[in-house]
DNA sequence: CGATTTTCCGTGCACGTGCACGGAAAATCT
DNA sequence: AGATTTTCCGTGCACGTGCACGGAAAATCG
């Protein structure tokens, strides 16, 4: 016989001369059945290769699984709000197969915070679990716990060297750097660059732009050796502070037109660029925020390198439930997604 | 009652003291049933908002649905083939809901095949179609078709002016011209630029290629007015034609050094190129084959603007399938996706 | 040996829907 | 009026699995 699909429990049964009850014991293996029977099961089951029927499995016991996600709070226009068309269609895609989602967002600069939701997290006992990691302590005892629950869980965005994730999904950090510095710096003279950073709380050690500014500094040793590359800081939270800082620094190099950011806050230079457009800057930053995309259409952002949480959120939810229900393993445990590379022309249809 | 999704058949005939089987007559409405028991019943599913239990129906009717692929034969390592992961992906997705998808693929250059092949496909009756449209009279009268016949259908690559397709997914044509026009000349001064084409059949009369042609010379004319745009026209299974008339070019017009072509045969001209490494050219053209993609790592190619057809057939497969199986219409009729731009710093990871 | 525990297994109901069958009530006909 | 058709509706089984319950057979004990 082929392996095909159409063998029930009820087959297994009249083959092996058993009752459905007791090759049932044996699919869930929960005991109570003797030696000589789970072998002849076994062997019945390896032959004609029993796939479980998942309507059926999930019409009978009914009471639906729930993915839990553990964010940061997604406020309208930041990066994290991104995701949320990702999560509506993952939620659609996954409903059929009796999963529902459940949201736990924390404030990404609040580490209490974190751990708080940690917890609130784990008391309702979800099926599974989608992490963004920001805390890497406070992460990995989070997923400890998972394990020793036996709850997966899958990491998005950037992942922790912990064995027993289910799967990852997210860009390649320290590529995204190189990418960047190729696409701000080919075709073009460049001998002085400006990289703007964000003064944030030391806490936060699992943040993807530190790998970013290693591939970015490295393509530059490598392609452009000669090239002056010079860091700035400034507060997200205070665009007056923003300005004057910027301000200050053109002041000192006016030679400077080159710009790159390795986070979604683009946006936040776009005023202090859209007030001198004799200089003809080139900045480049990460992520389609939508005040972003307006800025590249207009033409004051040069290009953006997009990664798409969307996806990210949809490939785990979906990977997350397909293991839950059907027990069905991911093909990859590491899935690094597309860097989109969005200029004014390809930006529109996101 | 909050429209919970909780509300059964037994449910809504307990309520208005009919029969399960009456309730079913009405939802199916096949008749059978007074209008005041049918009125009845609707009040009540108005009220509650009754939502079927997929599982249990498609364990109750058993059958599975199949859903008809209509594409081009994807040989390996060209366009088609890509799509095939996609399809992977699709099928181990929809494979949940009860449905299969059965391949009717044809030869591009062959209208008869195309034709051939339409009535075979017609024959199977399957429940849903995906179409490449290649061959535009030929489709209308397909299309035609599968309306008179009521099954849905949903274009993939390019599509028609038919008023009730399911769905669209692909990228904009003309505006990918566009990008592809802007990649290849900002940042650098442009004065010659040449244009390869694929010699074809004329009977080809769905081609995204010509828009894309059209976007292009569009951006030039608007950018670069005193640019040269040149043709030249190649035969993709004459590697040996196609390197004579690449060499009778160059000698004629040596100055040229920036190449754009609007299809996937890219590395049909990559042997030239590598042959003279000393011109420093610069090739953009489309689509991310396995051949292109090493050509671009070698540097060979510059950029590439990827369409993944994967996500195409994917979507496709998963619009038309929520539709047979639940009913559900899709978000977006027209669904446009990202062009990616492709270098030798993101090809990686596809 | 009989009594009791343990091991093992079969039976039967539930999940929610689709659908065929047959039968009661109403409408029409003779 | 009774006989016949039409309209309408309820009942019951099937789909494949999960799981609780109870009971037979085997093993252990006194």
């Amino acid at each position: 016989m082929a392996p095909s699909s159409k063998v029930t429990i009820l087959d297994i049964a009249r083959i092996t001369g058993l009752s459905k009850g007791t090759v049932d014991r044996v699919l869930h293996n929960r005991g109570e059945v003797s030696k000589k029977s789970y072998e002849k099961v076994m062997a019945v089951i390896r032959e004609k290769g029993y796939q479980p029927n998942p309507h059926a499995a999930l019409l009978a016991k009914g009471k639906e699984k729930v993915i839990a996600l553990l964010l940061p709070s997604h406020t309208k226009g930041t990066y994290w709000d991104l995701a949320t068309s990702g999560l509506c269609r993952a939620e659609a895609e996954v409903e059929p197969l009796g999963v529902r989602t459940v949201n736990f967002s924390y404030d990404q600069y609040n580490p209490l915070s974190f751990r708080d939701t940690c917890r609130e997290l784990l008391e309702s006992r979800p099926h599974g679990v989608v992490i963004a990691p920001m805390y890497k302590e406070e992460t990995l005892s989070f997923t400890a716990q998972l394990s020793e629950l036996g709850i997966p869980y899958v990491f998005i965005d950037s992942k922790l060297d912990t064995e027993d994730y289910l799967a990852y999904f997210g860009i390649p950090s320290y590529k995204s750097g190189f990418l960047c510095a190729d696409m701000l710096c080919r075709r073009e003279k460049v001998t002085d660059v400006l990289i703007v950073r964000i003064r944030r709380d030391k806490h936060q050690q699992s943040d993807p732009t530190v790998e970013r500014r290693a591939g970015f500094l490295d393509y530059m040793r490598e392609h452009i050796p000669d090239c002056t590359v010079r860091s700035l800081f400034i507060d997200p939270s205070d665009a007056a502070e923003t300005d004057a800082v910027l301000e200050a620094f053109f002041q000192e190099f006016p030679q400077v037109r080159h710009i790159a950011m390795f986070n979604s806050r683009v946006h936040l230079l776009v005023p202090f660029l859209e007030r001198h457009p004799e200089k003809d800057f080139r900045l480049i930053g990460f992520d389609n925020l939508e005040a972003n995309i307006a800025a590249l259409v207009r033409g004051t952002v040069d290009m953006l390198i997009a990664q798409h949480p969307d996806e990210q959120v949809r490939g785990a939810v979906q990977t997350l439930a397909e293991y839950i229900v059907l027990h069905r393993k991911p093909a990859r445990k590491d899935n690094f997604m597309h860097m989109d590379l969005l200029t004014r022309y390809n930006a529109e249809d996101y």
